[in-house]
DNA sequence: ATAATAGTTGCGCTATAGTGCAACTATGCA
DNA sequence: TGCATAGTTGCACTATAGCGCAACTATTAT
């Protein structure tokens, strides 16, 4: 992994925006993987929306993607040592509102869909599905 | 002190710009408190904008500010804890062009101007003075 | 091949952030 | 009382960020 030279206040302005701190709060409160589908199913955003900000989050090297057949998965990352120290503030966040715990809630959830470690399922929330047959 | 109830976002949102980095980080860095002129003399920046992105950054949690006559004193907080990590991933940062580094020289050097720890002398720097008489 | 689906992205819109200028307030000193 | 000065703020301008929609790519299953 090359490290690539980021200004500093990309790393914070990645972060100003509620949908990509809830994004990190899941990855680095559960230290899990995730693709697409599950944090659509988690955070009950669109698809289309969390794409965007998880390719801002992975542009500011706060998180790496990889992508596996039709999923691409996403997790925290290991170094340098300043975005670890950032990954414990956003653990240390307070949740006032309880939204993070949700997440969390819904995520630990849809984990139980998964078949050997890996998503096989897409979208499962009703209003998020693309174009299902009713 | 009382605590204002500040979405998280805020806080970064307030650190994601290179300005207020550069505040928090001279007074991470020291441990200081300092005063606008002081600051205006440091970063080399006018003092509106200093004044605003300093009023952006005591909103949003990040630093208290103190009046002592004609000076303003602003200084980092000790709580709470999660607002301690931030400084840290602040003090942590790569300098890669050296723009903290010569901040904070600049700035140990004007706090040579303090007359029994405090500031007394305005702004120094010729092109951030008021309409001085050439 | 072709359909279904996981994920991405261009476009247009709106809201907000950062800036310089200039006017403003507030404090101390002659 | 009036002036100098530390600091703040209203205004207009520009740039950018986030959004929904819809079209797009890529991969798998039939």
């Amino acid at each position: 992994m090359h490290l690539a030279r980021i200004p500093s206040d990309t790393v914070f302005q990645a972060l100003a925006d509620e949908t990509r701190l809830r994004i990190i709060h899941l990855l680095v409160e559960t230290g899990e993987e995730s693709c697409l589908c599950e944090l659509v199913d988690s955070l009950l955003e669109p698809s289309y929306k969390l794409s965007r900000h998880l390719k801002i989050l992975r542009q500011a090297g706060l998180l790496t993607s990889q992508k596996e057949g039709r999923w691409v998965y996403h997790r925290m990352l290991e170094e340098p040592s300043y975005i670890m120290r950032l990954y414990d503030v956003v653990r240390a966040l307070p949740d006032a509102d309880g939204i993070y715990a949700a997440d969390l809630a819904r995520f630990r959830e849809r984990l139980c869909l998964r078949d050997g470690g890996r998503c096989l399922v897409g979208i499962q929330s009703e209003e998020f599905r693309a174009e299902a047959v009713d």
